[in-house]
Formats: C-alpha cells, structure tokens, sequence
DNA sequence: ATGAATTTGTACGTATGTATA
DNA sequence: TTATACATACGTACAAATTCA
C-alpha cells in the first residue's frame, strides 16, 4: 500500500491564496522525495480531491512550480518531476519585465533606511554616473510573503525627482519601477541587469544568516528612461550558496 | 462615441487555442497605439463581452502578455500597457538561442577530455536524469579567438546517440547544439540556464590562472529536445573576479 | 472618514478537445 | 480502439484593493 498520511486534506490558512499553500505542500512532497525526480505526480483530478481543493487550484499551484522549471507535463500522460529544490527560493527567473513584475508581487520589500546619498567613486562608476551625482537611497530585506528570513537584501538608488513615490511607504509589494512609471511619467526605456559572484560584505551577510566573506550573487539593474538618464539603479544581494539565477529559452 | 469598428466580435480560426488568438489581437491593438503604452485595457468583462469570449479566456490571454511585460495589473485599478511588443522583442543579446550561435562563432573550444561516463547523485541530480544513465562527457577550455589564455572552461554531457557529431571534431568553432540539431534532426525546444556562484575546484582553477577555492561562477544550460528529453547538459566555469553575465531588456 | 462602485484576483463547477499510451 | 490526463473554454460567485463621491 501505498496511499500514505502524507495525502490528505490540507488545511488552509486564510491570507495567502490556496493555489500558493497548494503549491507549497507539492513542493514540500518533492523535497522530501515523496515525489521524486523522473516521477509522475498523481493526475490534477486526484490531488484536487485528495487535497480537498477544485481541480482549477491544483492547476493554479502547478503552473507555479511549471513557470519556476520544477515540473512539466504533457498531455495524455502526467505532470513530471524535473527538479528538486530544497527550497523555491533559491531560484529566481526575472529575465523579462513580466518577471520582474511577478517577482515583485511575489516578495515583501521592508524598507529599513532610506536618505539622500551623494554616488562617488565605485558606486558611481558601476551605476554610470558622474560622482557626486545625489540619490535617494533605499534599502532593506526582501521577504517571500509569510517567512520570517529574508532571502535577499535590496538597495535602491532612486532619481531625487521620484523621492516621493515612496514617500510614504514602508513595504513595497509591486515592482518600484512600475511605480515610478506611473506616478510620474517618465518611462524606462532599458534596463541592464548584470549578475556577479562576490563575497558578502558585513552587514549584507549578517542580514542573510551568512558570515562575511561568504559566498554572494549579486544581480544589478540600471533602468534608464529617455536620454538615457539613469533613473532608477538596483542591486540585490543574495546568499550564494543555494542561490541560483534561472533562464529559460523557448524555441517559437 | 469611441467604440469602433476596431473592437469587435473576433472570428475565430480553429487550430489555435482562443486566449492565443486573443493575445495576438491585442498585441496588435497594442502595436497600432490603439491602446497606448500607459493607458489602461477596458476591463476584463468588457473585452471579453467586446471580443465575444469569457472573461477566463481574456485573462488568459493577458497572462501571456503580462509574461513578456506587455502588460501589467493591479487589482482595483485596471491593466495598464508597460511597452509595445517591437520595444522587447529583442531583449535578450546575451541570452537568446542567437546570443549562444554569436558567443561559440566568437571563440575556440578545445575539447581536452572525452570519454563515455555514468552520471550518478549530485551531477545527476542537477541534470535531472535518473543515476546511472550513460552520457558522452566532454570537456576542455574556451578561448577567445587568437588568445592564449582560457576565459572558461566548458564541460558538455551529450547523449550518446549524438556522440558521432563530435566525433572527429578537435576545435569547436560553432554551438554544439546547432550541430546536434543539423546532424540528427532532433530539435531543440528548450533551453534551461542556471547562473551560480562557486568556488573553483581545483583543475578548472588551474586552467582559469586562479587558485583552487577562489571565486567563480557557473553558467549551467539544460539543452532539451522533445518530451522533455536531455539532449546535452553544459557547464561553463568563469572566474568569479571579473567576470559578470549581462543582459540588456532594451527598447530603443 | 465612510461607504459604494469598480476592477482584478481567487475559487468553485462543468463540459469538451487533444495528445498519449 | 479505448481509457487516461492535461488543455481549453464556458459559466458563477465572492474576496480584496483601489478610487471616488
């Protein structure tokens, strides 16, 4: 036999949609190998019954875990394992401006200092300004919604004219460039997005239950609006040790 | 009054799924300034009652949009169009099936090592095949042209059905997977990429002029061809001090 | 400040199409 | 050919965020 306890129905807590919960719970039986890798998951109509949810979730929660890479299916014979994670969050596709959106919507961004700096000599040549240029600065921990250990830490370099659209916010949920868009006109035309590996530095690691020195990934984003002015410039710290940048490329 | 003839009921070719054919409708719309970047769609109920369809299949349809970061929505207010289709569809320079042909006709591949092997735990793992499945294993540096100095140390899984494409091949001058498409008909559907951070072993450090635990960065790609079948794995080793992987999200 | 209206998000149900074994 | 399983598509209802009177 074989139908074990670990199937049964969930029970949900209100706050986080079920497909998000549901797709938790999967990717909880594929770490702990009760689906394995190479394996077929039971058909949507069964988990949608086992798991006490409509057949509409299940497929929710699936194409969750099929957008992240960790499952494919094709019709007439199953959804597949293709990847164990230990944890989801240790990948992380935003190759697109609609990852980014996603990404956004999917995190908590706390801001937790945030005041005007002048850019010099690195910064300022890594961001592609001239050095002493003013910004705002932001930064803080970004959280997956509900978890208590930010993944990432987050530091944004904002244009002084756009200060005010987070003037009055203290958690962002939305990409901040789709805000800047919006409240004030101004479009970005392009975004550079650069991935490097480096050894975290102090405060950084600290935030990440990392010691300095520790292995990092960092991912940065120059978003210019037109005349190729410097908008926006972000960069985001991540643990290296169970991070990884994904990619997918489809053939058309 | 403004609800032109452009808005209409749509006919429907069959053979293509509805939300494809809608998705494309409103691209065009989209492309043609009809809805301008900035402005928000009509919303979901009336583009479905405009196009004739339910309000499932036009969400639907806006999902693939918002995908690619044509669109974007936010509950309450509306769907907003981020950018015209022409702005991304150029997006990846580094990062597309292109962006790999330019990278391989950009350098030399010396195959150093070649020899069957089983592939087994962790190695397996990140594959995502089962243990023990036998691959043909390539291996050796990555220079760019009229260099004497590696830049990266490559390393290629093949299926051994594709072995013959390499078979009397000493430098590589072209992407492996072109040849594996050209010689034996399979296709290359998708391509799973994976950027990390590491720290050098020991032999690829050496080949890299660095020292064995020093910084460095994997680009890992998952080459695969119909059901989901690996055709290739590929590992490339870059040192992790100077190196960075970029990608442009451009609009000119 | 409150409440109503609007709009997207989530969740359910049902039926049929289509690729696979 | 038949059964299976995912994909598409119709419908309904309510929740949650935002806007505005």
């Amino acid at each position: 036999m074989d139908g074990q306890a670990v199937e049964m129905k969930l029970t949900f807590e209100k706050g986080t949609p079920r497909y998000l919960q549901v797709a938790r719970h999967l990717q909880k039986l594929i770490d702990d190998n009760t689906y394995g890798v190479g394996t077929l998951l039971p058909p949507e109509a069964e988990l949608a019954e086992i798991l006490g949810v409509s057949r509409h979730t299940v497929r929710q929660a699936i194409a969750q875990l099929r957008e992240r890479g960790m499952l494919s299916a094709r019709k007439g014979v199953g959804t597949r394992v293709e990847a164990v994670e230990d944890d989801w969050r240790s990948r992380f596709t935003a190759d697109s401006r609609g990852g980014l959106f996603d990404f956004a919507r999917a995190t908590e961004w706390h801001f937790k200092t945030r005041k005007m700096v002048e850019v010099r000599g690195q910064t300022a040549t890594e961001m592609g300004v001239r050095p002493g240029r003013k910004f705002f600065y932001l930064s803080g921990p970004r959280y997956y919604a509900g978890e208590d250990n930010p993944f990432c830490v987050n530091e944004v370099y904002l244009d002084p004219r756009l200060k005010s659209v987070v003037s009055d916010i203290d958690v962002l949920r939305v990409a901040l460039f789709s805000l800047v868009e919006e409240k004030s006109g101004e479009r970005v035309k392009e975004i550079h997005q650069d991935v490097r590996a480096i050894h975290l530095p102090e405060e950084i690691a600290h935030d990440l239950g990392r010691k300095p020195g520790d292995l990092g990934l960092t991912m940065t984003r120059r978003y210019m609006g037109s005349g190729a002015r410097l908008l926006e410039y972000a960069v985001q710290y991540y643990r290296g040790d169970n991070f990884t940048y994904h990619t997918t490329l489809s053939s058309t």
